[in-house]
DNA sequence: AAAATGAGACCGGTGTTAGGC
DNA sequence: AGCCTAACACCGGTCTCATTT
């Protein structure tokens, strides 16, 4: 009763009455031209025992795993996180690699030990994924093990795909002109985000903001805060709103932000968009659950994961890559007549 | 200029002047007395070279891979899959195994086909994970390879891992009880859910629900919905409260329900929790969004996961596990003194 | 004769070289 | 000489069995 053994290169040799050669070129499609009628022995027995090689062997041999890294500062918590897995998987099957998977919350000294597993593992490439676009340091990889940078930079300028935030900030600023708004309100321009430690590209979401409304001749209300959550969002909207009733737009830094506002707003009496619009940024899950639904600018964290593995594993040049962030448009802007409200 | 090479046993034997029979005795810590001095040179010597095993070879040996498989029909949507994913990744490291994820959506050939290529990679060990706890049909894996469906359940009753609903039923019931309420609404009380192809489980939390007020001797204003978003929560609570202003609280069927409910109630110009208080269950991120914070019961997707890895591994009974669901306790229910009300 | 160590087969593929017709 | 096929070494570990003192 030997136990059902999973069938080798050797039993389809032996069924088909072929070399392990034979079967090894056909089944690989080698340029070595067998008859025609060996070819079709080999793969009917191939076939008929459901044969499939065996990955350890291959790597054995081969010295590659077909397998690669993918290390995550959170790679649990929010969609980002979620879409940068989801891409990753996917591009990575597509090209018919697995994926390991690794979190190291924010200690840099996980993020070393990370490293140091995945090459143990051998995997053919590393990919460091960050959930806020910062600046961060790797440990080395050995040669021939490419490194990529999936939202986030280095210092030593590894290989890196960022969102382009700078034209995110002008497209949403130029969503709300173009609706007719004039009189905005920015919550969320953030000083402390200059520190590339923390993010390299909020700064770039401001700078388009700043050109748009500047080329427009435009000043807007701004509020300098030092995070983008929901509770400045709400804080600093009941501030904002009430000292300056001629507003008839809010862009929020990022969604969080927004959901904050929002909540103000109902207090104050105000409906969006019918009030007050607003539009903001990342495309968060709260973006579309709330009412109405939030214009914002999508931070496309599965694009930029599917172009990271495709760099790492050759399908595309080890390079800078900005990727759009494409505008969902929603419910929360409205369109106004232009000087119903001054200029 | 020999590419540098990833050092083998055979350099820590050659360096250390032994066989590799005895580097590997001596790395492995086999029961075979080494001299102690051989063994510190052995040790010397790798730790020299930095040497670590190649799993690609200690696979093809030992017939296992050290890897299981994590299939989902969803790993990227919700805070339960990024949960379940969580605690896949983390039980798994503990067990220095690592993880391939396959993702299937609602697709039942899609997940023969996962189930394939996970074996095809001779993967130790299948899991199952299922964001709703359904009844799925798993394709048969070959002998030595373990199945556990976590969040699910197969006819042909397979090991799994499942949250205890009836309990959570009784659990947030009791909890309303408790704070006095006697007047209560229940949002999603799905008949629809008797169908165990969509859930295995809710009907449970409805039994608990129901023997709680049974056993209270209370009847519950109840609305039957064929659904569990917020749009629901949302219409039927804006139909239920206006018909029934005596109700002190609500039983919302999930957390995006009673999202919707908490919305409808700002609508009607009730408070949470001064004129209704509100339970629900599952514990998303959006509980704890929204103010005041939902009390609700948790579904524990990382520890069934978790306890799903340490089955397959062999570290728990391969079994059906049913864990509890712990109350959040957050600020959506008030304490009212009984009586007060009517009864 | 027990304790310490080494030689070599083996896992399942791949690729090179030698051989058959 | 020109096709096709077979034998065998090799990748890097683990393990059995033999050998030495």
């Amino acid at each position: 009763m030997a136990t059902a053994r999973r069938p080798t290169l050797a039993d389809v040799a032996r069924l088909s009455g072929m070399s392990k050669t034979a079967v090894s070129l056909v089944l690989n499609d080698r340029p070595s031209r067998m008859s025609d009628e060996a070819a079709d022995r080999i793969r009917t027995a191939a076939a008929q025992l459901g044969y499939k090689p065996d990955p350890a062997a291959q790597s054995l041999r081969s010295g590659k795993t077909r397998s690669i890294g993918f290390i995550s500062d959170q790679v649990t918590i929010t969609r980002f996180a979620s879409a940068m897995v989801r891409g990753t998987l996917r591009a990575a099957k597509e090209l018919d690699h697995t994926v390991l998977i690794a979190e190291t919350g924010d200690d840099v000294s996980q993020l070393a030990e990370s490293f140091r597993e995945m090459i143990d593992r051998r995997v053919d490439g590393i990919m460091v994924g960050l959930m806020a676009a910062r600046m961060v340091d790797v440990p080395p990889a050995p040669p021939g093990v490419p490194v990529v940078i999936v939202n986030g930079r280095t210092p030593d300028e590894l290989p890196s795909v960022l969102p382009d935030e700078y034209e995110a900030g002008r497209a949403m600023a130029s969503a709300l002109l173009d609706a007719g708004h004039r009189r905005i309100g920015i919550i969320g321009d953030l000083p402390a985000a200059a520190n590339p430690r923390r993010s390299v590209t909020i700064s770039r979401r401001f700078a388009g903001i700043d050109d748009v409304l500047r080329e427009a001749g435009l000043t807007a209300v701004r509020v300098d805060v030092d995070d983008w959550g929901p509770d400045i969002g709400y804080r600093e909207a009941l501030r904002m709103l009430p000292e300056h009733p001629d507003l008839t737009a809010v862009l929020a830094s990022t969604d969080g932000t927004a959901f904050g506002v929002m909540q103000a707003l109902t207090e104050l009496g105000l409906r969006v968009p019918d009030d007050i619009s607003i539009v903001s940024f990342d495309d968060e899950d709260l973006a579309s659950m709330v009412h109405p639904g939030l214009t914002t600018a999508r931070l496309p964290y599965e694009e930029m994961a599917r172009h990271g593995v495709q760099m790492l594993l050759g399908e595309r040049e080890l390079a800078h890559e900005l990727l759009p962030m494409p505008v969902i448009t929603r419910g929360s802007v409205r369109t106004v007549t232009p000087g119903s409200t001054g200029a």
